[in-house]
Order: C-alpha cells, then sequence, then structure tokens
DNA sequence: AGGTTATAGTTTGATATCAAACTAGTTCGC
DNA sequence: GCGAACTAGTTTGATATCAAACTATAACCT
C-alpha cells in the first residue's frame, strides 16, 4: 500500500503550491487522463490514511467487502470483480487468512479452488473499514456535490467498462 | 480465462463478464472511491497499450509534456507538478536522459539543482506521444459526452485539490 | 566567519501491481 | 481410458511508486 501519512506530491505545503501553480500544464490541463489520474491518488491517498487508523491497507477493503458479500468466491472470481491480475491476489488473501480474517477451504469437488469466507473478526474488521469509507464517501460527496453524483458515477462505470 | 496479453481484470473476455455480472458489489456498487479506481485504471491501461506502439511507457507522457512547457524546469518541480515524489523521478530522468530525450544541466547559481529540457528527439517522441494522448483523448470524450465533459473534467480538479 | 537549518537530488527498503511461466487438478474428445 | 486442452492458484521477474535516510550544496543568523 501506499503512504503512510506525510507529504505526497503535489498540492501539499506553501512552497508546494507556489510552484504548482506556476507551472504551464500544457493541454494536461484539460485532459481527463491526466486529471483522473490525479483525482484517483488524491482519494486513494485520503482514504489510504483513514483506513491506516484501523490498521489495514486500503486495498483490503475492497476484498474483504467482495468477500463478504460473495461467500466461498474464489480467488479468480474476486480478482476479476476487484479489477486485480489473480496474481496480486496471492499475497493478499495469504496475509488476510494468516491474521484469521478470511478463512480459506479447497472445494470439495475442484480441489483446485478455493473458497473464501469472512471470519467473525474479518465481519468486525470490515465493519470498521466501512465506517472509513462512508466518511471518506461523504467526504467525496462534499466536493462533488449531489446534484452531479449520479451522473459522476454513471461516468466512471461507463469509462471503466467501455475504453479500450 | 481468455487470452494472455489483453486480459487485465475484469470486465474482459465472455467468461469475465459472465463471472463478473454473477457477483454482488454490495456498497462498492455505488462508490465513488471504488469506481474512479476502476475507471482511472481501466484507462491508464488502454492509454498504456497506445504508448507502447511508439515505445514509451504511459508514465512518460506527462513527464515529457511538463518539461517541454516549463523548460529549464528542475526535477522536484516536475515531481510535484507531476504528483509524484521526487525520488519516483530519478529513475524516470536517468532513462529519458541516457536515451537522448531530455538534456540536463547543472544550475550555475544553485549547483544542487538541475535543469531539464527537451532535446530535439525528445520533442519528436512527445509530438507522437501526444498524438496517441489525443487519440484516448477522444475515445474518453466519446463515452463521457460533449454535453458533461467540462463538468466531469472540473469534479476531478476539484477531487484532486480539496479531498484531504 | 561558523554553526544551524533548509533544499535538490539520490539511495534504500518496502509495497503493489502486472504478465508470463509454472504446478496441480479437471474436463473433453475420441 | 488417456492424452490434449483447459483452469485455479502460485511463483518469478519486472516496473512503479512512496517514504525515510542520506549527500551535497546553499541560505540564514548571530
Amino acid at each position: 500500500m501506499r503512504g503512510s501519512k506525510g507529504t505526497r506530491g503535489a498540492r501539499r505545503g506553501r512552497n508546494g503550491e507556489a510552484i504548482a501553480e506556476s507551472i504551464n500544464f500544457g493541454p494536461l490541463e484539460r485532459w481527463i487522463g491526466f486529471n483522473l489520474r490525479m483525482a484517483q491518488e488524491a482519494a486513494f491517498q485520503a482514504f489510504s490514511r483513514r483506513s491506516q487508523e484501523v490498521g489495514e491497507g486500503p486495498g483490503r477493503f475492497a476484498t474483504l467487502t467482495l468477500i463478504g458479500r460473495n461467500p466461498g468466491i474464489s480467488q479468480t472470481a474476486l480478482s476479476l470483480a476487484a479489477g486485480r491480475d489473480k496474481s496480486s491476489l496471492t499475497p493478499v488473501v495469504e496475509d488476510l487468512v494468516r491474521r484469521g480474517l478470511v478463512a480459506r477451504k479447497r472445494m470439495r469437488d475442484d480441489r483446485r479452488t478455493y473458497r473464501l469466507n469472512l471470519t467473525a473478526a474479518g465481519r468486525k474488521t470490515l465493519t470498521q473499514l466501512t465506517r472509513c469509507a462512508r466518511q471518506h464517501e461523504r467526504n467525496l460527496d462534499a466536493i462533488i456535490g449531489r446534484r452531479d453524483r449520479t451522473r459522476f458515477l454513471q461516468i466512471l462505470k461507463r469509462i471503466a467498462a467501455e475504453i479500450e
């Protein structure tokens, strides 16, 4: 996971602001791709700080939510849902199992596949993380504004689904 | 699952879609943070493929643009503008210099600082990358729709600037 | 001047991620 | 049945990134 607390990049510290404002961004200024990246990283960073207070990396949140909502899900299905390569999930799941948040058992009829489930501890952690996420979302909502929120979300989904 | 190269995560190949559609995303479905991440990564991935055709990583593009627009910029100012830690830029700049796209010289009056400039080759590469980026932006525009584009961009900028 | 503090860039160590190669188990075709 | 093709998950190798420690300059203050 990323940052833990400190300065992360642009937009921080008086000096940084001064520099950033005197910079010519050229076409980056109006390109979606660049601004999408900047927004995502800022938001991710903010959530990261929050979730760290619960002692979990921000990446664990989607994972735990998806396991919680889809008991017995396989790692491959999980990786597809979370938009990560299945190989990225190996260490994540390993860690969650080691720390007792997730239970993992082989399937009877297909002994290649695992079934993942939350343990009681996992559910508890997920509850805490969900609280963080709700607060985070409230902050985002305040920035986006109620009027545009639905539309904004829809566009994000369309980008994820349709870009190639 | 399907292919070996294109397959990156969710949303790809009929099998992937089938799985993804039977998944319960719970609150992730309507949370900005998650969808922002998915959209950004899909877009980044798409641009990555494009820029690879020019033989450059996607990360090089913002860097070259910023150097081109701000001749003589220092690495620290560059890192602030690009939203990356200055230490991340060390290997990037090193690579660009090694490959003759960027020229780097010490400042006279402050010998800690470098001045970065594009070389002729750097300008040429930037031109190619900019073409890729324009095409990429056209695709994004088609998804977002002209009507919402300005508003969408504005919201992204606000998130990057205001979230904490 | 001389010591303290600040700044530019690099190094180091950690995490996250992808992609391709691999291992083990399953299914298909004949 | 049995080999070929496929699938689930792991391993390996590469890249990108951050943060903190470090090096070398420079500025500041008395």
